[in-house]
DNA sequence: CTGAAAGCGCTTACAG
DNA sequence: CTGAAAGCGCTTACAG
């Protein structure tokens, strides 16, 4: 009593940390415990009168059902877990809010781990399994095959998104059209009349950045145009900082710059702009890959190729959400659109 | 038999999703099912041989203990829901990535669900209640004070992170110090010679953009200068692209401009630049509030406030790591750091 | 230190 | 449509 009225000036209602229960329901219902279980679930065989002496009992005691209770039984958590790996990229705040809104559409919650870009993250799934999720999607991040194994054993899918693997064993991949992008590149730089090419990469072993080379290095060809000059930038700012300077530097330096994606192309035009006195589009081409917002701001004025990444996010949360009920290609390509802006003549 | 063998070129594991428990691991092991639990559980009183034989068996079925039955029991779920709205502001992810870390050092797991900025997150918080999380953050997102009361109730602590609100209910807040951020910001201004002051406020109701307006405000004041011409930014970069086009086409324009965050800056200074022609720094001073990655970027490089976003993760993980322990302050306020770059004189 | 047993809060056959 | 009962996969007193 005297403690009640000890912290009455802190918050007008204690907090008990008592949480009703569908038996608490019950009770007050005057019904079985089944039937309160039976009132929140879908689809399940009771008396509307019978749900709704439940549902007021319910709000009466502020009860929620369980759901973890509910996952035990059921098997099916309705948990996602995803790992994101580039949290610098601003492209992967705009996917993760597409994939969380359209699972959350489906029914199901994000449980999610940051990590460093392409960085191993076993010790995250093994956590995630640890909690059943559902599924596993993969953000700019890596798993080792015989946890992906353990993975497809267990039933859960694994969704690479923005990725690729030679070997996909068990998993899935969602990607836009890579080569085909890599490629409308090169074509809009050979017709804009550029003539030394660079090629910016963002890892050696990224599938994505693989492809995006393969196809420009391929529409170079086509038109007889020696290989692109290639360096690495990490997929980062700081990186691509460095590969710039590089460029710009070389004797016999490139007049057009294809970056493997947006965030490396923006940093190179600020090098180019502001350590070099070249103007992007005049004085040097330079081409991103995502078409994240930025890309569109006077700063940058990017020509880029944009990721499709709303269709991306469905097919992703599709496949998820039909589990088990069709078999899905196991590699989804989803194709994208060349915008030509102003760092391009 | 003729399925498995159709089904053999796809992999070379089927996938039965079966699942070992306990008790086949105590089978295996030829132990009871509560040594296996007391393997796995810190602490319990458990031989060194005992737990060996059942790590052996576990191994060898690839067991993994489900938390989610382990949840049930100890009413710990060891999760920690996160709204995010302004998935667009780079600061955020960079957040995440801070409390993902953290959290994860302390055993705790982020559930995630992004929202508009500034929404209303009751549905999702509505889900963390049924998921039984341990703690609740909100970031750039409200809540009822109704279902505030429910999780004090419910003995569920929520932080609101860069924010806070008059009546904090059974909430506690985490914040950069922005009344003095403010008034710094204000005092470097008018050092730097600035005449006539505009303040770009996030949206009205945001003590964050409230409380470093009324720094900056009250710098000005005791300087005797009349009070900020006042606009609108919503926090975001289009919001602030008509915010800064309306301050600039005024006849007496400002000559220096605070943007309530960098987001908001970096817009202003393009807007500034490519449509006013006028040069960040020399023509017109622009600040930003954060300290962004991108504020350091030749084409901004803003004179900014540092968030200690770091500190601040610290001080959410902490209390809610240590629920219970110790009545933690209701209101945690960390100190930042002005920044001045070449956007002001 | 170890095992048998009860129970966390639910869902779901199984009878009626 | 409804209830009693079994059980999801664990943890944790309780004896020994």
């Amino acid at each position: 009593m005297s403690r009640s009225q000890s912290k009455a000036s802190d918050s007008a209602v204690a907090s008990t940390g008592v949480i009703a229960t569908a038996h608490d329901v019950a009770r007050l219902a005057g019904v079985s415990q089944s039937a309160v279980s039976r009132a929140f679930t879908q689809g399940a065989s009771i008396s509307s009168k019978m749900r709704r002496k439940v549902l007021n009992a319910a709000s009466e005691l502020g009860y929620r059902p369980n759901v973890l209770a509910r996952a035990l039984i059921t098997r099916r958590s309705k948990i996602v877990g995803l790992t994101m790996g580039n949290v610098e990229n601003p492209l992967f705040p705009l996917v993760l809010d597409k994939l969380s809104t359209r699972l959350s559409e489906q029914g199901f919650r994000l449980l999610l781990f940051t990590a460093k870009i392409n960085a191993q993250v076993d010790k995250q799934i093994e956590e995630f399994l640890r909690y059943r999720v559902d599924a596993i999607i993969l953000l700019s991040t890596v798993m080792s095959s015989w946890l992906a194994d353990e993975c497809h054993k267990a039933g859960i899918p694994v969704i690479l998104f923005n990725r690729t693997v030679k070997r996909l064993g068990g998993m899935c991949g969602v990607t836009s059209d890579n080569d085909r992008g890599g490629r409308e590149i090169g074509r809009h730089l050979l017709e804009a009349g550029y003539k030394r090419f660079a090629f910016m990469a963002g890892y050696e072993d990224s599938s994505t950045s693989q492809m995006r080379e393969h196809g420009f290095t391929e529409s170079l060809k086509e038109a007889s145009v020696p290989a692109p000059i290639r360096v690495i930038g990490d997929f980062t700012h700081a990186g691509a900082v460095r590969a710039a300077r590089e460029l710009l530097s070389l004797k016999k330096r490139p007049d057009a710059i294809f970056c493997a994606n947006d965030q490396m192309a923006c940093a190179t035009v600020d090098v180019a702009r502001y350590e070099f006195g070249l103007e992007p589009g005049k004085d040097v081409g330079i081409v991103g890959f995502d078409d994240i917002p930025m890309a569109s701001w006077p700063s940058f004025s990017l020509t880029t190729y944009s990721q499709p990444i709303d269709e991306m996010a469905v097919k992703t949360v599709d496949f998820i959400a039909h589990l088990g009920k069709k078999a899905p290609h196991r590699q989804m390509v989803v194709p994208g659109k060349l915008i030509v802006r102003s760092s391009t003549r």
